[in-house]
DNA sequence: CTGTTAGCGCGTTCAA
DNA sequence: TTGAACGCGCTAACAG
């Protein structure tokens, strides 16, 4: 039994001032009066009114609402990245829709079909791993809707991006190792086809090199972001007899499941193994205290994304130029209590 | 720049029929010849049209969402939740609005704010930490927005609830210690506000009881569910020199952190220490492979939920009485492959 | 400072 | 089967 809910017609009846001071009021205009306005205030609340956000949004033709889509709520550093986002965007007034894409294009698409068509003032995307193009975001720059890319993009000009810097991270993960003794470095990596891992992978390669160290290809376990995937990565490393003294992992979902592997199978891990992609990932140091992470800074990068984002949905004449804001991720190295 | 979008109105005047018309053929109404529609439904997609569904929605004074409010995304045990939600509700043509409280009572306020402001056509929730009433879910009521309980509820009569037999949970895992021969176990707790967390305490000593254990209250630290809450757990368990030869936790959070305490110091972890409420979270079983876990099905609750609440909304005449599903948890064993 | 008027874009009457 | 008119609830523009 829907109840009738009060509108501010009902408030303008009941005290016999029109419907749009009562509107004023509710809005906290600088054009009513002191003494009118707290009296509809009052009434209002006395008479439990609450505004359609709805109907306001469609007039104002504004939502105060942002969208932000990521592969998957549940992976750390993406609901860190969301929680810089909330923080900001709240702070400046606006709602955010949280979607998840599941790592499927079919589903990136009709997420952003659904935001465009509820009119959102702006959006955030971490892109899924099947996204090699952007046709699909085309209906945001029909709508005007401003758009900013953060870890994940799509390396296409005329974009806005908040990005890590992987090439580094890579690159230190690995010269890590090599200041620790390490020669023979297993690289897990991601897909290909996203820039990340690819980047990652080629401050791999650069580190190795600068330190005349040969790069080897079957060193290079490459895999989707399944926990299954790092069974297989873990297995094939054992099954191939490589020789290997550390593993810098470009991505953790496989990384925590291959460790898991290798610590069932009796191999024993070394200290410093170096993941990527943690955010300050509690976990990681419960697998393995010592373990050595390059930190990305998700909450951060959500509040620097957001801030982004907001600037050019109150920039609307398209003066601002395309931008892209580079972030460095940290390389922890932890001590371990343990003798 | 924001472009004017096209409207029905648009594509009337392009076609000479009158923009009802063109709204029928849109909502593929039967009263539309098939050949105006198919004219119709092309020059829209063509013209790239977009239903606003902010007022689509406000005349239909429906909105075809429902806003599911968890403490954190990340807890896994939520986000395997979400998805539950987000399938189903999907499948029955529903958007899904994803809000974490982050267990502050102040931002559950806001959140249901800004649903019942929004016009969701139900909600479903787990509720804070800090929560102990539902005066704040009274907007609810007022607006006739159908709301159901999952995992954490109000223990307030009438209501709709799905959860899971905590009570059982904490019975099975304790029954499980102690016939593999425990005798001194520890329980770690939770926040004894939640009925979740007493039930599960009940469990315990009932088990306890049935097997003419004396329940010791120094053996129960009870604890909120931060990750340093767990620390402080496992110190305050080496501190006290208590005999102890297992560990029932009843949060996962504070368990991984004390099972991280425990290592570092050095303190072996017995293989059987059983934990509630890891939902198949994958990091448990890298933790400890052999660990036994009471696994809750999240993911069959968000759907279970999302159900009863769908049900509910269509059913607005108010004839379904309320009601409390119950599901069950698994204690699920695992074997180590380690020897 | 307040009232009047006119829509935002859409869906649903009621006629024809 | 189609069109005309109205209104969902709110706010912006213009008066006064």
């Amino acid at each position: 039994m829907k109840k009738n809910k009060i509108t501010i017609h009902d408030i303008s009846k009941h005290l016999g001032i029109d419907s749009s001071t009562v509107s004023r009021a509710l809005n906290d205009s600088e054009r009513v009066s002191k003494k009118t306005k707290t009296l509809i205030l009052n009434t209002a609340s006395e008479m439990g009114y609450q505004r359609n956000v709805l109907a306001s949004n469609l007039r104002k033709r504004v939502t105060n609402t942002i969208g932000v889509v990521v592969p998957r709520i549940s992976r750390h550093f993406f609901s860190s990245v969301i929680q810089g986002v909330e923080e900001t965007a709240y702070q400046a007034g606006y709602n955010v829709l949280i979607c998840q894409s599941l790592e499927q294009l079919e589903r990136e698409k009709k997420i952003i079909d659904t935001l465009v068509a509820n009119r959102v003032d702006g959006v955030l995307i971490s892109i899924s791993m099947e996204t090699m193009d952007y046709n699909h975001m085309q209906g945001l720059k029909n709508g005007g809707i401003p758009l900013v890319f953060f870890d994940r993009h799509c390396n296409i000009p005329e974009t806005n991006n908040v990005l890590i810097d992987d090439f580094k991270g890579g690159f230190d993960a690995t010269q890590h190792l090599i200041s620790k003794g390490c020669k023979n470095i297993v690289h897990f990596s991601g897909p290909q086809e996203l820039e990340i891992y690819k980047n990652r992978f080629k401050g791999y390669k650069e580190a190795l090199n600068k330190n005349n160290i040969p790069y080897r290809k079957e060193y290079v376990i490459s895999s989707r972001l399944m926990e299954n995937d790092g069974f297989e990565n873990a297995k094939k490393l054992l099954d191939s007899n490589l020789e290997f003294d550390s593993i810098f992992s470009a991505n953790d979902v496989a990384a925590i499941a291959a460790i898991k592997y290798l610590t069932d199978k009796g191999v024993k891990i070394p200290d410093d193994v170096a993941i990527v992609g943690f955010s300050n990932e509690p976990i990681s140091t419960v697998i393995n205290p010592a373990l050595t992470t390059i930190n990305q800074p998700g909450f951060e990068m959500g509040k620097k994304a957001t801030d982004l984002l907001l600037k050019h949905i109150k920039n609307e004449n398209g003066l601002l130029n395309s931008q892209t804001i580079i972030m460095d991720s940290n390389l922890i190295e932890r001590q371990s209590s343990k003798k």
